[in-house]
DNA sequence: TTACATGCAAACTGTTTGCAAATAT
DNA sequence: ATATTTGCAAACAGTTTGCATGTAA
């Protein structure tokens, strides 16, 4: 980890935030490992775990600073939680009903076509594919 | 109008709702003209406008009776407000940032293939697409 | 030293719920 | 007659915000 430091104090940098003790922190957990989804709530209970007592509200602030840095992207899958993707390339969802979170499926497996024309004086920003699975026996 | 009353209260009626003032009213409203995508709110200040005085509450018990009934289909945007679509076949939406709303795409002008396998004791419940656009220009 | 970040608690939004009064069957 | 539905207001969850304190540059 302490070899990643430096690399996310960057990346931070390079976002325009201050590398502070809480966004490296959240910086950590949510890059040191692959890719990830993550609500804010579970974001902040694993910095507690890690005994960086954030308070949930500056968890929030990053959370929405990275997401607006590009850092993150944040996936609508209901109306009450969100989740946020630390994969901010094209990918889509497989999403289990039940809580048990958000699996990536790569766009190189998945193909889209056949689009009607768009409305007039708008362009694609980006497509949200989620594959909502339910449990089978 | 008259017409589709009858219809109408048939249709809850099927789906184990009683008719009532209130929840005709609001069918009538989803149903009559052609497909459509509510918020609770903008379907509350319709009911009010048609001098239907029903209450908010009212309005998301009926919508999520609607929705538990499969008379309409919820459709996740963004984490704040929830949509309703009358549409409750397979078809897929663009939707313009910015409020605009919603708009169909039918399942028959698109596709979607390469899945990748699903992972274990799970099946498709439904797919959903969202192609958020953008205003170009 | 100065602008930005944090923490807390209070505010806010969208949605749900408890209960008494009203209504459909 | 009886179980369901309504309306209101209060409760609620998740998220945001204001302001005093702390901290990075």
């Amino acid at each position: 980890m302490k070899i990643s430091e430096a690399g996310i104090a960057e990346k931070l940098r390079a976002a325009g935030l201050r590398p502070t003790r809480q966004r490296l922190a959240l910086a950590e957990i949510l890059f040191a490992a692959g890719d990830r989804h993550v609500s804010a709530e579970a974001l902040h209970g694993e910095a507690l775990a890690a005994r960086v007592p954030v308070s949930l509200a500056t968890v929030y602030n990053a959370l929405n600073q990275f997401t607006a840095a590009g850092l993150l992207r944040e996936v609508a899958i209901e109306g009450d939680r969100s989740y946020f993707d630390t994969n901010t390339s094209n990918h889509f969802h497989y999403f289990i009903e039940g809580g048990e979170g958000l699996r990536d499926i790569g766009t190189e497996d998945i193909e889209l076509k056949g689009l009607p024309p768009l409305p007039d004086g708008t362009a694609i920003d980006r497509i949200d594919v989620i594959v909502r699975l339910r449990k089978s026996a």
